[in-house]
RNA sequence: GGGCGAUUAGCUCAGUUGGUUAGAGCGCUUGCUCGACACGCAAGAGGUCACUGGUUCGAAUCCAGUAUCGCCCACCA
């Protein structure tokens, strides 16, 4: 596309169909284990395999493509390793919903084999989108390399893992009170149950002692799972049931003879003091029937419906239906007591979105204590560090109050336990393979557990197992441990905790070095993006609007650190605009004529050669680079952003292609060159620093200009380094040129003011008189005559000493130098007044204030002296601008 | 109940280890079709940095407390 002339207007749409497909099929993305460089690996958070793009990813991938793109140009071999979770309860309920809308057809209608071949269909049909939609946005992914966690390789490695645990004591198989989902029947581990605070009752009902002495009252929010109590239990030293310790009472509708029990679990403050124990359905209830030995009486089914158990009257009832006419029917009986209103916390499964069911059943649990720690101390030493840090708190709060985790799926799509069932005996054996003969019985018939392992269990291999794990294969030597991992906080515990856990037990190495925790996006009311509320903005249709470059660089650019970001489609403008301000800047310098050959390479160049304002431009595009570079090293990508906007629009733009224009107009062919030559410079390191950011434009202009050869990349291109000091030095490049040129700027803005003031067009020439300061700023300025009077749209400027001229006239007073603008018949002496008044009294408040620090003898004493000399300094400075301002307001009285 | 975060211009947010007159984008005002760009240019207006106290020569920045909002964790039925 080199060499063609530039378009008016950017063109995204146009330029990321060109671009990614040559990355790709030219091998940019891919990253190679032979490789002699150092490696810079990244595995993606994977996406559900159903899912769809959202704002999320284009952040989170954003993020990543950044870091990948940034260490590619620094020399490292990157891989950016691709690809998607089965998430077993998101794609199997998603496609039982489709099964049910289709075909008016249930998985068990189907049964396990035919359903998982129709979930196989869906995965191939459906499955890639979210892949096809990540390549839209720019991602550098080594697409090689994409893995689906029910990969043959990866379901190898979650089945040596679940046997390595196994055999080391780590899994274990028990019966306990687990969170169960009722909707998608199947448990749940703890960090899958989300609570809500929601209004409740509590319900107070007495039970009638066996023996006819009278009533005890309890108190419950959920009166349906009376039917499976099993005790009533009192706090050991309250007074009030002391009496009744050790009596009976007899349950209602089943007619249990249940005993009073003391337990110091029991709140004496709370409700009656009295606690109904229902051992299979609350896990506190489950440790005190421990305690007293008690039955576990289970009255619910797996879809939350009462079993027969819970008695003829109320089998079948859903349990909040159940619960409604057990109220009622204690209320006929006289027993209920009273209802109160309660707040309390109710858990709700994620996936499902209904309540859970604590519910005591058989399940696979692991052990996490002993993994833990070592997870623990690898981020407490450091060896990981989280971005932002005050994560780590999270972290350690989580690992040392952890618990069992339970890893048994009652679904069928996901990783089946490799665990089987002697026919005969019902022996339980692990195994990679179904085992030939029962140690014990010597029957030859085995069946597979049937429960699948939670998605998570594959997940936490992610990082090794993509790689080829448990074999020792080239790519997981040369790639792990990977380097930085970019997720949301929200699976800290899921999936970043578990990670480091899995990477240290089975790579005895960190999975990664640095974690950035990503912002969560909210819409410009600070609502969570989601579907319900129709909020949340698909990014493809923001692309096509914006371009690929405006959303990245806007997210980038918007996201407060550590924090929610408030989005909106509008806010893309900036990053359209950015967008098009650069493409615009390159057009400018396109028709300038070719690029400079020696743009790269400024070795020969010296201070004398070069104007004020290319010194200072270099000195400004160093400093730039080297922040840059600090602020990703720092994980600052924000930062970043802002520094390079701020750079590109208003320095170079505003200032320096300004300049530039002077001299390629005006100046002598001598000058044009040289000043070419930093323009290209300059432009072509912006466009590199740019380039992890906003990929598409910067490697369309690079090529347009003439920077590189079509079959060569900006991708390839060396991310820039700051000139040294002695550089700088050599190319007068200093902090000393910096700041007068700067305050040269502030002279041409000073009489800019003028002429805004008495709304003269900007192009309107005009005549301008500067007298400086001092004889060192007149030589500063006659430097470069041809960019000053190009800055002040004037016809002529002078430069002179002692300028006697009368009559009216603008006057900008600014430290430099004092400039006269003669505007005969534009000037209003009492507006004129004003201006300079109140120019006056700021310089007077200013000086007061210093002043008064300088009179503090305290400050004068103890402050470094570089700022007491500092503020001398300023004031002395406000001073010479004071007497200035008094001799022109002076000079007006009289006139 | 515990922990974390936020509070700076009308709105959304920057502000690194305390040190010039606290910045940006959007919005607002005024003027500009000047040979890259109206997705633009130029010049402006706008803030007692939530509150109270402390440390310090000096605090938006450090410390303590208060208020409001948000998030996470926790077995009071």
């Amino acid at each position: 596309m080199s060499n063609e002339q530039l378009t008016k207007a950017y063109n995204p749409a146009e330029v990321e169909a060109t671009w990614y497909p040559q990355w790709e099929s030219r091998g940019y993305f891919k990253g190679s284990a032979d490789s002699t460089k150092r490696p810079y690996t990244i595995v993606i958070p994977p996406p559900n395999v159903t899912g769809m793009l959202t704002l999320g990813h284009v952040l989170n991938n954003t993020l990543q493509d950044i870091l990948i793109r940034w260490k590619k140009m620094q020399g490292y071999e990157t891989c950016w390793v691709p690809g998607t979770d089965h998430a077993g309860i998101a794609t199997q309920s998603k496609v039982e919903a489709f099964l049910r809308e289709t075909e008016g057809l249930t998985r068990y209608d189907l049964g396990r084999e035919d359903f998982l071949e129709r979930v196989w269909e869906w995965k191939q049909k459906y499955g890639g989108t979210i892949i096809r939609q990540l390549r839209c946005i720019g991602t550098a992914c080594d697409w090689e390399r994409e893995r689906f966690t029910l990969d043959p390789a990866l379901s190898k490695a979650v089945e040596e893992v679940f046997i390595r645990l196994y055999e080391k004591g780590y899994i274990y198989k028990g019966h306990r009170i687990i969170n169960w989902c009722p909707k998608s029947r199947t448990a749940l581990s703890d960090e899958e149950v989300i609570y809500k605070q929601e209004k409740g009752k509590l319900w107070n009902y007495r039970y009638a002692l066996t023996d006819g002495s009278g009533y005890i009252t309890v108190a419950t929010t959920r009166p349906e799972t009376m039917l499976g109590d099993t005790a009533v239990a009192v706090h050991p030293e309250d007074e009030r049931y002391q009496a009744l310790i050790g009596k009976t009472v007899t349950l209602p509708f089943v007619n249990r003879e249940i005993p009073i029990v003391a337990d110091d679990y029991v709140e004496k403050e709370f409700g009656t003091g009295a606690v109904k124990i229902t051992p299979a359905h609350d896990p506190n209830d489950y440790e005190v029937g421990l305690r007293h030995n008690l039955p576990m009486v289970n009255v619910m089914n797996d879809d939350g419906t009462m079993n027969h158990d819970a008695t003829p009257a109320f089998q079948g009832l859903d349990r909040y239906e159940c619960r409604k006419r057990i109220v009622k029917q204690l209320e006929e009986m006289g027993l209920l007591v009273s209802i109160e209103e309660h707040d309390h916390q109710v858990g709700y499964s994620e996936r499902g979105d209904v309540p859970v069911e604590p519910r005591l059943s058989e399940q696979w649990f692991v052990k996490m204590q002993e993994l833990a720690a070592p997870a623990l101390k690898a981020v407490e030493d450091g060896d990981i560090r989280f971005h932002p840090d005050r994560w780590v708190k999270t972290y350690r709060h989580w690992m040392t109050n952890i618990k069992d985790w339970c890893i048994s799926r009652q679904l069928w799509w996901g990783h089946r336990i490799p665990a089987y069932y002697c026919a005969g005996c019902g022996e339980c054996v692990v195994a990679r393979e179904r085992p030939g003969r029962c140690p014990k019985c010597s029957t030859h018939e085995f069946h597979q557990e049937e429960d699948v392992l939670d998605t998570w269990f594959s997940s936490w291999l992610w990082p090794f197992s993509v790689f080829g794990w448990p074999e020792k294969t080239p790519d997981l030597k040369h790639f792990y441990a990977t380097d930085a991992l970019v997720t949301g906080p929200d699976i800290i515990f899921f999936w970043v905790a578990r990670m480091i856990m899995a990477g240290l037990e089975f790579q005895e190495e960190v999975p990664f070095k640095d974690v950035y925790f990503t912002s969560i996006i909210r819409d410009d009311t600070g609502r969570k993006l989601s579907k319900s509320l129709n909020n949340s903005p698909d990014p493809l249709e923001v692309i096509e609007t914006y371009g690929a470059d405006a959303l990245r660089f806007t997210m980038i650019y918007i996201a407060p650190v550590g924090q929610d970001i408030r989005y909106s489609n509008e806010k893309c403008e900036i990053g359209r605009n950015f967008a098009t301000k650069i493409w615009n800047a390159a057009r400018f310098r396109a028709a300038q004529g070719p690029v400079a050959s020696d743009w790269n390479d400024l070795g020969d160049l010296s201070a004398e050669a070069l104007r004020p304002d290319d010194r200072w431009i270099l000195a400004r595009l160093s400093q730039v680079v080297a922040s840059c570079t600090d602020s990703l090293d720092r994980f600052s990508f924000h930062e970043m952003t802002h520094n390079l906007y701020e750079f590109v629009w208003n320095e170079f733009c505003s200032w320096y292609l300004e300049s530039a224009k002077a001299v390629f107009y005006d100046g002598d062919e001598a000058g044009k060159q040289v000043t070419l030559r930093i323009f290209d410079h300059v432009l072509a390191t912006a466009l590199r620093l740019l380039h992890p950011v906003m990929p598409f434009i910067t490697e369309e202009l690079y090529h347009t200009l003439g920077f590189i050869p079509q079959e060569d990349s900006i991708m390839l291109a060396a991310w820039p380094q700051p000139l040294s000091e002695a550089e700088l030095e050599r190319l007068g490049a200093t902090a000393d040129l910096v700041g007068k040129v700067a305050a040269k700027f502030a002279l041409v803005r000073a009489v800019r003011n003028i002429k805004s003031n008495y709304n003269v067009p900007v192009s309107k020439k005009i005549e301008v008189v500067i007298v400086p300061t001092s004889p060192e700023g007149g030589d500063f300025l006659r430097l470069d005559p041809v960019a000053l009077k190009a800055q002040l749209t004037a016809a002529s400027v002078e430069i002179s000493l002692d300028y006697q001229e009368t009559g009216p006239k603008g006057v900008a007073v600014s430290e430099l130098a004092t400039a006269y603008v003669p505007l005969a018949g534009l000037i209003d002496i009492e507006a004129e007044r004003a201006r300079l008044e109140k120019q006056k009294d700021e310089v007077l408040a200013f000086m007061d204030r210093t002043r008064k620090k300088l009179s503090n003898e305290n400050f004068v004493k103890r402050a470094p002296v570089e700022v007491v000399e500092r503020e001398r300094e300023l004031l002395r400075e406000q001073d010479d601008k004071l007497s200035r301002l008094e001799e022109q307001l002076t000079a007006l009285q009289a006139s």
